[in-house]
DNA sequence: GCGACAG
DNA sequence: ATCTTGTCGC
């Protein structure tokens, strides 16, 4: 098991570490549970806010389109928003959700970066070590990697790229709405990401797990408020 | 002046 | 992440 590093010069060391490493690759399987995280603050503030923030965050496991479990905890952040240090802002909280779920995903979406990233270990990758789970990254813009728009049709994609090397996919979700970037992560590369969360696409723009979780996570905002 | 970097 | 009007579509 591995700890979250606590300071900017730990999470960077452990960043590059990760980066070098190389765990077996994903086998894909049938119908895979596929779980979602996803963290969220107080509303109202704007900014990168700072440690200590209070913040909500939430997981659920799919399985064809069926909810297995969703859980929510509660907790602070470990820093404020810095990019390519996200994980110690969130990764805690993350982990902590995903931890309470009853049921275990095969493999995370987690609402992050993977391989796009200035060390080449965003907190999608990161996540997925810590939790020794497979993850594929979710998000709508990319960090440091490039890559054109796909055409405005439903599951068209397009790789992006870092340093030559195919880091991720943009995927179009949904017609006449931005595409979302689907990075490689941890024991996953780009095909893989891109194949599975083709595969659970619905008439949504964000993927089931990761909506469950979002709206487990606000909801627990709401009532906490 | 322009561009800017996950959440 | 969060702030936002109107607009479109089920």
């Amino acid at each position: 098991m591995r700890a979250w590093p606590a300071t900017v010069e730990g999470l960077i060391l452990e960043q590059e570490e990760l980066a070098r490493a190389s765990p077996p690759r994903l086998r894909p399987t049938g119908d895979p549970a596929i779980g979602g995280c996803f963290v969220c603050f107080a509303r109202g503030k704007t900014g990168p806010g700072e440690a200590g923030d209070p913040g909500w965050a939430g997981a659920a496991v799919v399985r064809r389109g069926r909810v297995l479990a969703s859980a929510v905890v509660t907790g602070k952040a470990g820093a404020a928003y810095e990019p390519g240090l996200l994980a110690l802002r969130e990764g805690p909280l993350l982990e902590a959700a995903v931890l309470e779920l009853a049921e275990g995903p095969d493999v995370l979406l987690v609402n992050a970066t993977g391989r796009d990233h200035p060390r080449g270990a965003g907190l999608a990758l990161h996540l997925g070590a810590v939790l020794e789970l497979p993850t594929v990254g979710i998000t709508h813009r990319l960090l440091v990697a490039a890559g054109d728009w796909p055409a405005d049709e439903h599951g068209a994609t397009s790789a992006f790229h870092l340093g030559g090397k195919p880091v991720g996919y943009w995927l179009r979700t949904r017609r006449g709405t931005r595409p979302l970037a689907v990075h490689a992560a941890w024991r996953t590369d780009a095909e893989a990401a891109v194949a599975l969360v083709g595969s659970i696409l619905g008439t949504t723009r964000t993927p089931e797990p990761l909506r469950q979780a979002r709206q487990s996570a606000r909801t627990a905002r709401a009532s906490s408020l």
